[in-house]
DNA sequence: TCACCACATCGATACCCATCGATGTCCGTG
DNA sequence: CACGGACATCGATGGGTATCGATGTGGTGA
């Protein structure tokens, strides 16, 4: 497995776990893990958040960041689809048992 | 499947994420995963770390206050150690393709 | 071409957090 | 009982970020 760790392993892992360590970006996850591998566009993400449509753009720009879900554009609508091979990746670096036979 | 995630859920899961989210944590749970089941003592992570004694406690206040280290006290010493149980279900919980069957 | 809709970006505000030096607490030792 | 070592807590400071209203952008339809 990982033996060392070096610091910018430890930076790049901190990085993607802390894209999702925010209530509301779990919440948009959880939607569009639900809708995969369909895509939601951002109007019907908005009300069941919670808050306004400049925050949903916002948490959705971080998670694209981080390479965690994936924007489709039709029209002038934005569809928000999860990369589930990423999030199995990411799980599976901080699941200790991962690593073993 | 977890069809609903309360707020509540989002607000536990996204706490445990933060947790982690940081690239010394990181480093220290890598450390004690790497050192389990035995335990590690607050001296002999200091250095590796690079940062001062007040900051790695601080670390591994975080980190146990969200389930994911114990502590053994010996003496004067403190021994932490990876909780692996914690670590594999917070995985799980990140993994969309955990759920599945 | 003009008005409109969906979404992104900007700017300001308020809040949380990582870090460290200094200090406190607990324990074992001489 | 004083001393010292190992760790935890405190207080201050600097940097990062979530949130919103206002505004910009691109595409659609009349």
């Amino acid at each position: 497995m990982a033996p060392a760790l070096s610091d910018a392993d430890a930076a790049a892992l901190a990085a993607a776990l802390k894209a999702i360590a925010d209530p509301n970006r779990v919440k948009l996850l959880h939607r569009l893990i639900a809708a995969a591998p369909e895509g939601v566009c951002v109007c019907d993400l908005t009300a069941p958040l919670g808050i306004e449509q400049p925050s949903v753009s916002h948490h959705l720009r971080i998670l694209r960041q981080a390479g965690l879900v994936e924007r489709r554009r039709k029209a002038s609508f934005a569809y928000y689809s999860a990369r589930l091979d990423a999030l199995d990746a990411l799980a599976a670096l901080i699941s200790p048992s991962a690593g073993r036979a």
